[in-house]
DNA sequence: ACATATACGACTTTTTTAGTCGTATATAAT
DNA sequence: ATTATATACGACTAAAAAAGTCGTATATGT
């Protein structure tokens, strides 16, 4: 419950890698699967992912691998974790509205407000802030 | 991803709905599963978990039920998650410790402080504010 | 005795998350 | 050209967590 999926873990530690690189080395899944013990096959999705959402460039083919294409700073922790894992919400009825109890329910509008302050954090914190400096 | 239980919805859900009853009124689960379409078994065993934490007091028998035996005021919503889902942490090294990224981990310091930013919001927040006044 | 309610553990189902596999394509080096 | 290495991508499987159910015991008011 409440907790940040691997997926977004793995991304943000490869991020993290990928800046600390010198600026125009182009950094292979498979070096961050081996330092960080992460599973090649699914780092290599997600930095796909993140590579088809203009946060990494993509070089195929041999001596390939990423590099950052946008600085980190310029993007919030919201869009990180809206293109790996779709809208924000910590409540069913903040993303869809198929709850049973949408029309009776009598905690809807203060747990709206939990939400609201939680993705207002989300949205003013760069990835910068998270990936250090 | 990041999302609020079921288990905690009923819990509020029910916490709100026997608030706003008459003082000493005892609040049956069948009651509560009706008004709000909430499964009976389930309802029923998150308010006698409450009841054994000492959030409800429990009367059983015919025309027993549930009546609050602490006010809402004095409660936050840290307390409540750790009564019915364990200890809370965005991330598994904030429970455990059994992570394999654990001692190169290049993310655990900058996530932990957003963790920490969230328990603390969690912290403040007492169950009368979820709850309505 | 009976109806109604809590108490509680075991169980099953459903949903979500995590991880794997297979195959195609791009490219550098030999 | 061939080989080795890398990204690209969809389908699949496995594992874990959440949601819900069942059965049975116990308490109590009528
Ligand atoms: S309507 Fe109420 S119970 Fe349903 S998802 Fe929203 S807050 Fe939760
Ligand atoms: S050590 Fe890093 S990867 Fe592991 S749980 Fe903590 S933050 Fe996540």
């Amino acid at each position: 419950m409440f907790k940040i999926t691997r997926k977004l873990e793995y991304a943000l530690i490869a991020l993290r890698y990928i800046q600390g690189q010198s600026e125009d080395k182009v950094v292979s899944a498979k070096e961050i699967s081996g330092v960080y013990r992460i599973p090649l096959q699914l780092l290599a999705k997600i930095l796909q992912e993140l590579s088809k959402h203009d946060i990494l460039e993509a070089t195929q083919g041999a001596h390939g691998g990423y590099k950052l294409k946008k600085s980190l700073d310029q993007m919030n922790l919201t869009a990180l974790i809206k293109i790996l894992e779709g809208p924000i919400g910590i409540m069913d009825c903040s993303i869809d509205t198929k709850c049973v109890q949408l029309d009776i329910c009598n905690i809807r509008k203060p747990i709206n407000r939990v939400n609201d302050a939680i993705i207002s954090m989300f949205d003013n914190l760069t990835l910068s802030e998270i990936t250090g400096i």
